[in-house]
DNA sequence: CTTGGGTCCTGTGCGC
DNA sequence: TGCGCACAGGACCCAA
């Protein structure tokens, strides 16, 4: 689930736990997660500082110093506790959690100087984690095929028409590929096309250019407004169990299969179908 | 090049 | 109550 506004509320929620902290300690506690991890991983993460955190499309990079970056993709099931005291801007506490009880699933535990303990767990095991040289994104192999961010500067509408042109791909396909656009998932992409009025299984290359264009206006609000909303409740996880990675979000068609369409005027029924091997989510009535 | 399908993994929820 | 199965989901990988 952790799509591209759930990971940037993840990597707001570990700023205040890890950002300008040193690593104390990591304990690692399997080999591999999708993929090995790096090897003597706790031992290279150990004594690092770490300089801040960015997002690339689902990913959440932390820099370290010495020029090293950790790459942190939550993957499907994926979650971050963040758990003892956790400081704020000049050195004040934002708050203090008990350490929890380990929980079966708990991969990776970040001790940091400062008290703080970031627990990722990760029933699914497909996240990820994985070392590079900072700076080296455009030729690191996890991030160099990456499309535009969908809130950059560099996706507008001229480029998603000339990646939608010719493409026999349903739209649905299209807007999930990372190589397109990067950051969408099946659930706001579902949002998306439900917004737009465009059927999911309309060939990308078969849509009127104008159609196309209203997209990217879209897509940013989807993505805004659920960064929105996680930003809102990142309060409540703090407050609660500091479990960072869902949050509560009221969705228009995903999950609504049976349920009235909520467009205005429109009589027609949510209906659930499978895209290559996906729910997708749609009003036929009203997406064409 | 494009496109579709298989695969990884475990917890949950459903029908029988 | 128990069992089996479908499903959830991201993204790599490979075959056609």
């Amino acid at each position: 689930m952790p799509e591209l506004p759930e990971v940037e509320t993840v990597r707001r929620g570990l700023e205040p736990a890890m950002s300008g902290h040193v690593v104390e300690k990591a304990e690692v506690n399997r080999p591999d997660l999708r993929w090995p991890l790096p090897e003597n991983m706790a031992a290279r993460l150990s004594g690092r500082r770490v300089l801040g955190l960015r997002r690339r499309s689902k990913y959440i990079l932390i820099d370290l110093d010495k020029e090293e970056t950790l790459l942190v993709h939550l993957g499907m099931s994926g979650r971050m506790l963040i758990s003892g005291r956790i400081v704020g801007d000049f050195h004040h506490d934002v708050g203090v959690a008990e350490h929890p009880e380990p929980q079966k699933h708990d991969h990776v535990v970040f001790h940091m100087t400062s008290g703080a303990r970031v627990t990722f767990n990760d029933a699914r095991r497909f996240g990820a984690m994985d070392m590079f040289p900072t700076g080296s994104e455009s030729e690191y192999w996890l991030l160099r095929d990456l499309g535009p961010e969908p809130l950059g500067n560099e996706f507008d509408g001229d480029y998603l028409a000339a990646r939608f042109a010719g493409r026999k791909t349903p739209v649905k396909s299209a807007l999930l590929d990372q190589g397109i656009v990067s950051g969408l998932g099946n659930i706001y992409v579902c949002e998306v096309l439900f917004r737009a009025g465009i059927d999911p299984r309309r060939h990308a290359g078969r849509i009127a250019e104008r159609r196309v264009q209203s997209m990217v206006p879209i897509i940013r609000d989807v993505l805004s407004e659920a960064i929105l909303a996680g930003g809102s409740s990142l309060r409540d996880y703090r407050q609660a169990d500091g479990e960072l990675g869902y949050f509560q979000h009221t969705f228009q068609v995903y999950d609504r299969e049976g349920q009235p369409c909520v467009s205005d005027g429109c009589t027609g029924t949510v209906t659930r179908f499978v895209q290559s091997g996906r729910s997708t989510f749609a009003c036929l009535q009203c997406q064409r």
